[in-house]
DNA sequence: TCGAATTTGTGCGTATGTATC
DNA sequence: GGATACATACGCACAAATTCG
């Protein structure tokens, strides 16, 4: 079976883009032009445009043309083995590093823990749990969202208690999890990526259905695992850069 | 502005998958449904669900209906600073740990070194270079795709010259290096996330328009960078897992 | 086994609105 | 203001796959 006029037409444009004959920034024929070179109608043309732009190949400006993307400069996000040499959050001392100005907000509440979360902390269902969603800021441009959570049963009447409030407030939480003596040890971070979601790219201000990396992290001490964390990163603007020590 | 009415559909929809009262293999309304429920014409549910299916939440079957994927099990590829402890190549210590059966199929050639790729080695462009191509099979399933370069001035001439031929064949860069004396000491490793290419789709069994991860891999000796990686993998099979000590 | 009904995939022509130049 | 270009929407038509009596 031959592929569907509008995707043949899909194909011939992302083949250019990709190998260079339409560089970032070019303008890609119009609609009415397109539908003329292959005879087609324009709605054909229209379906072929809006794929491209559903992969994220082009974005059209609405009466001026369609254009290839410029791929925007990607910041470096690291997560290595040492971020956390220094006191601090990791995500302060990352924007510090790079001369900008990293802050963010958040709001806690109690919970009952999540099948799924219970089962990365190794407690029971419904268990009581710190859960406290974070916007990371860069620049006062929303780059990362994060929703963590942390077994009350750990943290109950300590000065940490409630992440954001307190003497050890704005700390990241290997030196939180210090002040009550828990020694975090390891982290490990399951990496994968999907579309955002609408209420997501709104809050990062993305492109809806553009692609977010999501981080599943779990900190753990030497008996136990202590907080873990959804993290959601538009691949737009960050990449993530792990460095990791060989044998 | 108000959103248009496909991208309420589709939103409708997507908050239903996601929250679970639409799980996993459920049928959709069919589009004649739909229009209906939300009084638009045919087109616009069209619309609304081709989107979800480019987004990769559901699955139209042609005379059947459109269901909700199941997500399969994603496999977990471990990148952990412990992977290449034992000898052999990591993806196969990978499998063979998971009772699956990983091989691979390779070509080289000697090239000259392009500019991203002299730059991420720290040679000059133009200079000479072996690139190896490799597929990976899972269980005779393609699951990654990785294009290497190595710097031919180290390894003109050794028995390691060419990564799949002579005795040092099929180990992994780590083993090989060593026996030219080049001990690497650690890898950095940046991941980001887009869509497949039409080629890389096809290479990977996976649906066009799939969103693939990426790595870009550097190994370091204690001098120098001595070999480089880009590293293509299908996120619907896989995900990434980091497991970083902390301080 | 056949055929009718259903459902998706694709395509055409048209209309209206809005943004840009 | 006018020409151009994209965004959305309507309604219709037919092919191909599937389902089911």
């Amino acid at each position: 079976m031959p592929s569907p006029t509008y995707q043949r037409i899909a194909d011939d444009l992302r083949a250019a883009i990709v190998d260079g004959s339409l560089p970032p920034g070019a303008k890609l024929p119009s609609r009415h032009e397109l539908a003329r070179q292959y005879e087609v109608s324009d709605r054909v043309a229209v379906e072929a445009v809006r794929l491209l732009a559903a992969e994220g190949f082009v974005e059209a400006r609405s009466g001026s043309g369609t254009y290839v993307r410029q791929r925007p400069q990607q910041q470096r996000l690291a997560r290595s083995w040492y971020t956390d040499r220094r006191g601090g959050s990791p995500f302060r001392a990352e924007t510090d590093a790079a001369g900008r100005t990293g802050t963010w907000e958040c709001s806690s509440k109690r919970v009952a823990m999540t099948p799924a979360v219970a089962e990365r902390l190794g407690v029971a269902v419904g268990d009581p749990g710190m859960c406290t969603r974070y916007t990371f800021l860069d620049d006062s441009e929303p780059v990362t969202l994060s929703t963590s959570w942390e077994p009350l049963d750990l943290t109950e009447g300590t000065p940490i208690m409630f992440p954001e409030e307190g003497p050890h407030a704005a700390r990241g939480v290997v030196d939180r999890m210090a002040v009550i003596g828990q020694q975090i040890t390891r982290t490990v971070e399951t990496v994968t990526a999907r579309t955002a979601l609408a209420a997501e790219a709104e809050q990062l201000h993305a492109r809806p259905g553009g692609i977010v990396m999501t981080i599943t992290r779990v900190y753990h001490t030497a008996d136990r695992p202590v907080e873990t964390a959804d993290i959601v990163i538009p691949v737009e603007r960050y990449a993530l850069v792990y460095e990791v020590p060989v044998r």
